[in-house]
DNA sequence: ACTATTATGTGAACAGTGATAACATTTGTC
DNA sequence: GACAAATGTTATCACTGTTCACATAATAGT
């Protein structure tokens, strides 16, 4: 749907910088992020090659672009879940680092985009825009400021929450880590090392 | 030194698919993952682009070889450091888990090529084997049984354990964790962070 | 309303990529 | 020494990202 040409004028596509990001999506959900070429995005979208150059200086910097995105939809859905949590008083904590992994899972392909150094742009202003937003969130259990978060200045209890979150959801999606099951399993593994996170780290807290 | 072109018949090279590994090794190191070509290793090692489908079925069997070594480099790195931890009775687990950290940053582009499920082989005999060989470290520190390691099987603490180390390792390679220091920097937000993971798991073990 | 300028899309090319197949050379075996 | 298997080469293929000259459309200035 997204990705349909716009049948108008048949010559400017009108929204052509979006519509390639929505290929890539596109390409990256059903084919895997190798798949994703300059070429069939083109396709995809009904335009030439060539003309997604005006748009991109590169396929790294439409990647970029793609990473960015991906990243705002995670920290979206982390935030729906923490307001979910407040809302229904849950585990605030819990709450959003379970979307960290369910994202992971159900867009392996995003996942990998966001955090590839060699094929994006990693000091693009956006891109940093949107991990620094997204660092925030694995804060939040933590009663740290939201706004102006330096990712060196982590405590050790932050880093290791954001990492072992990080980390699980990674070797799901690219490690031997929950390979033969389902994504209930796999979630159910997750709930598991989580709790284990939460417990030991509170029992540090109030020790 | 290692991807030498033998002199000696100079039509048949002699070890062409242990060479191959070397120049990819070189080329990774020198220029990362995303500058190893086919064509680049054929030319490096001294010998014709084609030759290399002689040893190896395409890239991507290529790539797999190099990462299956590449943990066990890893692998390697993580006994030794366990027996120093051993001899001088230092904490084993933490200087494991150091160990992969510091391989992670001393060799970011063999750990990429590690955790890449669309351009590698998982279920390569030999990766997998090298996969479950690491795993079972990551188990050391509580105790299991370093032979038959189920990545399925993985308590909820040895998981947290395994997800927070390989998380920061990640983070530090492709993320923005630490991007401006420098490595020993990067080892002291380590230590931090194994520390308070060690601390966790220890004081949730006791209670 | 007409033109000039800018923005956007096209077509044809380029070098570089992984891959294949027919051919060449060496090594090993009886 | 002949023959077969293993190993390396050459030529070629389709495909990739990218560029450049050109075509078309949208916009601004008068």
């Amino acid at each position: 749907m997204s990705v349909m040409k716009k049948q108008k004028s048949s010559y400017h596509h009108g929204n052509l910088s979006e519509s390639l990001l929505d290929a890539v999506d596109d390409i990256a959900t059903k084919f895997g992020l190798e798949a994703v070429t300059l070429r069939a995005c083109a396709k995809l979208v009904g335009v030439s090659p060539s003309s997604a150059f005006r748009h991109y200086a590169d396929k790294r910097a439409l990647l970029t672009s793609f990473a960015t995105r991906a990243l705002h939809q995670l920290t979206d859905s982390m935030a729906r879940a923490k307001t979910d949590a407040q809302e229904n008083s849950g585990d605030e904590f819990s709450a959003v680092s379970l979307a960290y992994i369910e994202f992971a899972l159900a867009k392996p392909a995003f996942f990998r985009a966001m955090w590839r150094e060699e094929t994006i742009y990693v000091n693009d202003e956006n891109y940093e825009a949107a991990v620094k937003l997204l660092s925030s969130f694995m804060q939040a259990g933590f009663a740290a400021t939201i706004d102006d978060v330096d990712p060196n200045s982590f405590s050790s209890q932050e880093l290791l929450a954001w990492s072992s979150v990080h980390g699980l959801a990674h070797l799901f999606v690219e490690g031997p880590v929950g390979k033969g099951m389902d994504k209930a399993q796999q979630m159910e593994m997750a709930r598991g090392m989580i709790k284990s996170l939460a417990d030991s780290l509170s029992s540090v807290k109030t020790s």
